[in-house]
DNA sequence: CTGAAAGCGCTTACAG
DNA sequence: CTGAAAGCGCTTACAG
């Protein structure tokens, strides 16, 4: 079908060079500048003759070498993404979301994910990709570490944070943990129960530790007693471990309800309370955080707060690509509100004493 | 402490213009095509210039224009993966994998991730990475549709694909499907349950019906009777409906063991089961596939048959870097075995008539 | 509206 | 072991 016009360059010999700009021309017959126009400002080239290129572009299916665009230009279109584990369920989200955008801006994405978050791992990726001249950064930056990594990018190359430090050198895009962790609180005290109890994430993430204080400041304001928090590592295993912690609270009659830091450790406190025979909530309310796909499915399922990724991803590279059009670089942090889902975790304290 | 040599070029006018191999030429004292060669074949320069143009290279913070590189060599050492939604625990983990390989081995990651296992995506997919002049693809291909469309690639462009159709025009990895649903079968089986049912993924997926394939073999060979499957998509929220279908075959007494396609349907599964106040395993065993980090902490601990994604991952990215060394493609498939892992969910039936 | 010229920053033969 | 030359495939002024 597309081969119904005469054939293009003689196909034995040079079967296996690609299709370059010059063989547009010579099909076309125009000069490769004349290509070049019809691709980069069709509106100065006579539609007559935009017309032949086009159909020749067509014809040989010809793609533009990409080494060579950039290489005149200094711009690859390529945008770098620093992550830390994709395999988790946010970040994976906010990736997914960021290549999305990036898509239908024209942009490529350029993917490196970080095993550890120490400073030198998180310098070699952005050095990586700086390797690549990616034309903007996108850092998804969960850790202090990270955060510091963040002073030494050149001012020259445009970026933006992610989930980060909110006094980082670039602008920052991220969920308001605080909030979050402050609505989860709440729900629980105006529900009834005397104070809230935490399972915190690693304290050398910014989310883990704006939920602590969120859940903290909001028990002070309430004048509630700030009971010590629990440390977990994200990880199911840490809340199982950290959940039959709090068995023995509940049953020296003090925990009533607790906030756990994410949905995968609040998975792991079911576990420990159903072992240990603890109804969940008649006796034990539980929130999460995330609204990963599977809490409305846990046993029971789980009230948490519901961070927008997707949201966070889109006006993270929506930012960026703004830089990337020549705008300064406006380092205000914006910040996403999440939203409290309650389901069936949650409950009123029971008056049965253990 | 990088500065205490000799400043370099002139900083006050030339400060926005990258460094280019002629300024570490012109520091060094030597021509660009011996910087050149430092960087490319160190060994052919003598050791003491090859010093110098070091020590320069470091003073100046020089990065070789990747742009100028890929030109003249034709490589752009990227690799390009093209994935179904990398928010799902498989395709993330395999990814993953994928992204440590390629940094090992001096390659960038260009990832883009598809909306629709439709046709025209997939290509377009493909033609966006041909357009970036990727040096070979990565197909993470579960679906017939993308399968369909490994055909157009042209067999100039060195590829990989990942868990999808056995005959691909090119290399495949993937866990042996068939095998796994085989053995949780069996397994079933043998704990003594007269037949096992089956919650089934989309079967235009590879994996869903290879697993159907694996159950339904499985029962006919040992002479059990062959319930109809049920159709879900993966999500919980199918396990969850086709699991209160399979309260009410339970209830009329045919149904005691399910092997569930994977893990987030098996979720469901349990969710109905108690919602019905039907006892797992004791009443239902449920078998999952998949193995997600959430798996062991279900309500009970999941029994599920765990994919090696990484190795998965590691060994189409070993296979496609062979191709990218000049070695002829072997289209043979390569088979990950999966494991079966014994949890809490399953038991022999109970005698209880119901 | 279109073509001839120059040049982006490298690598790769080719001399010496 | 090192330098001078050519060229990769484009875009961008500059003429006409």
């Amino acid at each position: 079908m597309d081969r119904d016009l005469a054939p293009p360059v003689a196909d034995g010999a040079a079967r296996s060079r690609p299709v370059v700009m010059a063989d547009v021309a010579r099909l076309a017959g125009v000069s490769h500048q004349t290509v070049s126009r019809v691709l980069n400002d069709p509106g100065t080239v006579r539609p007559e003759t935009r017309e032949r290129v086009l159909t020749a572009i067509r014809e040989l299916d010809y793609r533009p070498n990409t080494a060579a665009r950039a290489l005149v230009t200094g711009r690859t279109r390529t945008v770098g993404v620093v992550a830390f584990d994709t395999r988790l369920y946010g970040p994976a989200s906010m990736l997914h979301a960021i290549q999305r955008a990036a898509a239908d801006a024209g942009y490529y994405i350029s993917i490196v994910s970080l095993e550890s978050l120490e400073r030198r791992p998180v310098l070699d990726a952005i050095g990586r990709l700086r390797g690549q001249a990616v034309d903007g950064i996108i850092l998804i930056a969960p850790e202090v570490s990270v955060a510091q990594a963040l002073q030494e990018i050149p001012s020259s190359l445009p970026a933006v944070a992610v989930e980060g430090l909110m006094d980082a050198p670039m602008p920052v895009v991220a969920v308001d943990q605080y909030t979050g962790a402050a609505r989860a609180t709440t729900h629980l005290l105006d529900l009834g129960h005397t104070t809230v109890w935490h399972i915190a994430g690693p304290t050398d993430w910014y989310e883990a530790r704006a939920r602590q204080a969120g859940w903290r400041d909001t028990l002070e304001a309430a004048g509630a007693p700030v009971p010590e928090a629990l440390a977990g590592d994200w990880s199911p295993q840490a809340g199982y471990e950290q959940g039959r912690e709090l068995v023995r609270h509940h049953v020296a009659g003090d925990a009533t309800a607790v906030f756990v830091a994410n949905d995968q450790m609040a998975l792991g406190v079911l576990r420990a309370m159903h072992e240990a025979g603890i109804a969940v909530p008649r006796r034990l309310s539980v929130v999460g955080f995330d609204d990963i796909p599977e809490a409305a499915f846990f046993a029971p399922p789980l009230t948490t707060v519901r961070q927008a990724f997707t949201e966070v991803g889109t006006r993270a590279m929506a930012l960026l690509l703004d830089q990337l059009d020549g705008h300064p670089a406006d380092p205000r942090t914006i910040t996403v509100d999440p939203d409290l889902v309650v389901r069936a975790s949650t409950a009123p304290p029971s008056d049965t004493v253990v």
